[in-house]
DNA sequence: TATTATTATCGTAATATTGCAATATTAAAT
DNA sequence: ATTTAATATTGCAATATTACGATAATAATA
C-alpha cells in the first residue's frame, strides 16, 4: 500500500487533486509569491530568498511546471521564470467550480 | 530530511499549504462532493461509494477535519458529516486572496 | 446486560515526498 | 576551446502518506 488508488476517481478528480497537491507545499506558495513580487525570477534569487538548497528549489519549480503554472524562458545562461497567466486563470476557474460543486447544504 | 521545513515559512504559508495539501487527494475530493451530494452522509455509505476500506475512508475524514471544513454531529450509533458553512466560505477566501498575492505580471 | 452496528484507532507494509550533496548539462564569456 | 555561472538531474537518507486488517470504543437495541 501506500499508493493512492487513482484508478477509482475520475480524471477530474485526479487532476484537481493533483492541483491542490502541488499548490499543498509551504515552499512552492514562497516561489510563487516570490515569482510574482518580482515580476521576473532566476532560480539563484530563490535559492537565497527562500533557504533550501538549489537541488530543491529546482524540484519544487518542476512540481510547479506540472500543474502548468509556471513558465520558464531561458535567458542567457540563466532560465527566466514566469506565472502563466493563462493557466492562473484556468486554476482558478476550475478551483472556484470545485467550491461550487461542495456548496454545503443545511443538514447538521 | 524527507520533513519539510515549516520553519522558514511563515504562518500563512504553512497553513494555506496545509490547507492545499488535504484537499490534494482525490479520495478527499470524492468525499466532500459525495457529502455535498446527500446533504448528509455517514462514513459507512461512504466506504460502499468511494470503495476504500472502513479505515482509510476514517482517515481520510480526519484529514478534511483538520482544517475544519466537515463538521461531525453524533447521531445514534453514526455520526453525521457535514460541510462546515462558516469555514467553506473562508477557505474559498483564503484562496481567492492567495490567486490576487501571485496575480500574474507581465514578464516572458 | 449482551448484542449489534458504526466509527475510530493502532500497527504495519508499501510507496511518496522532502531535502541535500555530488554531478551533469547548458550557454555565455573569456 | 576553456572557463564560468546557472540550472537540472541523480542518488540517497529521513520522514510522511496511503491503505488495510485487526481491534477498540461507542451507543442504540434486544
Amino acid at each position: 500500500m501506500g499508493i493512492t488508488k487513482t484508478q477509482i476517481f475520475d480524471t477530474e478528480q485526479n487532476e484537481l487533486a493533483h492541483i491542490f497537491k502541488v499548490l499543498g507545499h509551504p515552499a512552492r506558495i514562497a516561489i510563487l509569491q516570490y515569482i510574482s513580487q518580482q515580476n521576473a525570477c532566476i532560480c539563484n534569487d530563490l535559492v537565497e530568498e527562500i533557504g533550501l538548497a538549489q537541488a530543491t528549489i529546482s524540484q519544487h519549480l518542476r512540481e510547479l511546471k506540472s500543474i502548468d503554472l509556471l513558465k520558464g524562458e531561458i535567458e542567457g545562461k540563466r532560465i527566466c521564470y514566469c506565472i502563466n497567466l493563462i493557466r492562473y486563470h484556468e486554476l482558478q476557474s476550475i478551483i472556484n467550480s470545485f467550491f461550487n460543486t461542495i456548496k454545503p447544504t443545511t443538514c447538521c
